[in-house]
Order: structure tokens, then C-alpha cells, then sequence
DNA sequence: ACCATATGAGACACCAATGTCTCATGCTGG
DNA sequence: CCAGCATGAGACATTGGTGTCTCATATGGT
């Protein structure tokens, strides 16, 4: 006979609180991680090993909510414009969480999962090519160089929405129409 | 009688190996720190009191370089587009340390300092308004977010360099077209 | 009703980094 | 040469966070 979960803890739950929380406190500590998903720092550990099995659970979530968005995000529809406003989109509501990530991986340098963020690199990249191919991108931006924009701009979206200083509505259009767009102003509509 | 800095270690030394190695990894410990500057930590306690201490001071060299790339770059001469790749090339040797105060601030959160960076941001945001007043830029963006744009894309582009995914020749012109162009092609050239 | 399991609360040792101290050793100016 | 001071090295206590443990309790299945 097998007991499955009686009183069992979402571990969901647990890795979202987490992620809302050290989007926006990096250095919150295990016990304020735990209060902040409702239990005690004891069950935290429980479910997690450490702190850095946290992390790497963070991580984890943050590549499959990535994966979703770009599946979500249909990046060989339509023309790559378009796929890329989806794509901004479907990433917002992860945007906190990969500003997060972003800054943490730093400290785990030439790491194992990597791959796991290569694979979204380069789905990413492929876009970018996408649009240079069809004659739709300029092509003295590289593609690794547009992914890494891309990337930079939803952090200072996340941040700019977070400290109050923009509205989460305006998100996606600030980002979409400055990395395709430009700052300049232009004649032809 | 006056015994001045008999055998000194220069602050400024110590502050920028501290910068150029907290830029690297920015959980470095008081010791690294002291090594990397070729003193001990005992003295690099005598000159700042503690690792906030620390900080506060590198935060304090990065407000005075950008106010320094600032002045260089003579943001109200010639168009606005030109005075925008100006500051981004001043400002190129600072994005390590921009970057790495730009993750730490948020510590800090709501503190006393922000007053240099107010400065900062505002004098930044004159300048895009400046563009758009002029016609130059487009007015659905607004100063602020391509202030904070700016800020991001530096981060992305010191980030892309460091790990070596790119030139540091191509900083500017990365960052400067982006910003100003975006990434559609155009048939006017 | 009973038992198995998960949880909460707390105690505990441990570790890394910090901050403070002392002492010996240099160097520099007079 | 001598006095004075900054430095380097290291010892030391302290702190904050972590990881592990135990025990009491509540809950759900049988």
C-alpha cells in the first residue's frame, strides 16, 4: 500500500512564493522564503535540500516557463515581428523570475544546465535569423547580440514595472517597439 | 606637525580593483577583495569600515564616472543621435561597475544615495527628450524607459563582452544602433 | 478508533564572513 | 640615527545563515 501525499506541501506553490519573493529580495533568507510560501523553514528543507537546491529549482522553472512561452509564442508564424511581440508577451509574466536568474547565474559560471538555457538561446537566436533571412532584420546585429538585448530589455521592463516607474500594460510595447523599432522617429509611418 | 600618507595606499587603486573584481563575482568576501587590491584586510579595513563602507564608495566612484562620461560626452552639442553614441562610448568603461551597483542597489532600496543617480537619470532623460522635441525621436517611448533601456542594454553589453561572446570594439556600435535603430530593416538606408 | 505520515516549532552545532584587536615590521621624514 | 606611523599577519569573538535533529501535533486513510 502506498501513502501518496496526505498533508502534502504544493511544491509549486512553494518554488512561486519562492520566485516572487527573491525577484524581489536576491538575498532573502530560507526562513523568509518559507513564511513567504506559508510553512516552516523545517518543511522548506524538507522539500528542498539547500539553498542551492532551491535555486536550481528556481532555475528549472524559470527554463520550462520559458519553454512554454515559446511554444506558447508560435516563433514560425507569421512574420518574425510578429513572433517576436508574442514572444515578449508570453515571457512577461516570467520576466521577474529570469531578472532573478539572470543575476544568480553568474555565481554558478560554466555550470551543468546550461544546456537548458542554450536550448532557449538558441530558439531565440533562430528567430532573429529568421527575420535577417527574409530581409526583414537588419543584419549587422548578430543574433546571439539581439537574444542578449532581448533579454536586458525584459530586465529593465521587470524592474521598471516592479519599482512602479511603468505600467505593467505598457510592458510588452516599450520592449517589442524599442528592440524592433529603434528610438528614432520615422517618416515613412 | 603634519605626517601626510607616509607609505598611503591609494584609495582609488584599492576602489578600482574592488570594482574590477566585483564585477567578475559580485559575492567576493572581504578577503578577496583585500587580495585582489595587493593589500591585507586589515587594511582595507582601516580605509573602509566595513563592506557597506565599501559599497557606498564604489557606488560613490560610479556616480562620479558617469557624471564624468556625462560631461565628456557634451550631451546638448550636435543631434541628439550623436550625443547619444557619445555617452555610450564614455560611458563603456564604466558598464562592469554600472552593472554590478546596478544589482546591488536594490539593497539599498529606497536609501539616501539616489540622489547622485536622480542626477544622473535626469540629465540622461534631457537628453532623449531633447530628441524628441526636435523631432529626432519618437515620442511614444518615453525619456524615462529609454533611460532605463539604455542602463539595460550597457548591462547586456558588458555582460556579452565579459563573457566573451563579444568584442569589446563592438560595444557601441551594438548598444548605439539598437537603441537608436532597433533591429527592422530599412529600405532607406 | 487506530495508525501512518507530514507538518510546525524549536533546539543545536556548524560554518563563513565580518569586525576588532594586538604585535612585529617595515618605511619615511626629520 | 631616531622617532613616528602605516602596514601585514594573525588571533579572537561575534554574527547571521545554514543544515540537522527531535518531539509534539494535526490530518487523512483504513
Amino acid at each position: 500500500m502506498v501513502y501518496v501525499c496526505l498533508m502534502a506541501v504544493d511544491p509549486d506553490h512553494v518554488l512561486r512564493s519562492a520566485a516572487a519573493l527573491l525577484t524581489r529580495k536576491s538575498t532573502a533568507t530560507m526562513d523568509e522564503v518559507a513564511k513567504a510560501a506559508g510553512i516552516s523553514r523545517a518543511t522548506l528543507h524538507r522539500h528542498f535540500a539547500g539553498r542551492d537546491a532551491l535555486v536550481r529549482a528556481l532555475e528549472s522553472l524559470g527554463i520550462e516557463e520559458c519553454r512554454a512561452a515559446l511554444d506558447t509564442a508560435r516563433l514560425d508564424e507569421g512574420t518574425a515581428s510578429e513572433a517576436v511581440r508574442r514572444l515578449v508577451g508570453a515571457m512577461e509574466p516570467a520576466a521577474g523570475l529570469l531578472a532573478f536568474l539572470y543575476t544568480e547565474n553568474q555565481l554558478f559560471e560554466g555550470e551543468e544546465q546550461n544546456a537548458g538555457w542554450s536550448l532557449i538561446d538558441d530558439r531565440i537566436s533562430a528567430l532573429f535569423r529568421r527575420g535577417q533571412l527574409a530581409g526583414e532584420f537588419r543584419i549587422d546585429l548578430t543574433p546571439a547580440w539581439l537574444t542578449e538585448a532581448l533579454y536586458g530589455l525584459m530586465a529593465s521592463g521587470a524592474w521598471m514595472v516592479h519599482s512602479g516607474k511603468g505600467a505593467p500594460k505598457d510592458f510588452q510595447h516599450m520592449i517589442v517597439e524599442l528592440l524592433l523599432g529603434g528610438a528614432l522617429r520615422r517618416e515613412e509611418s
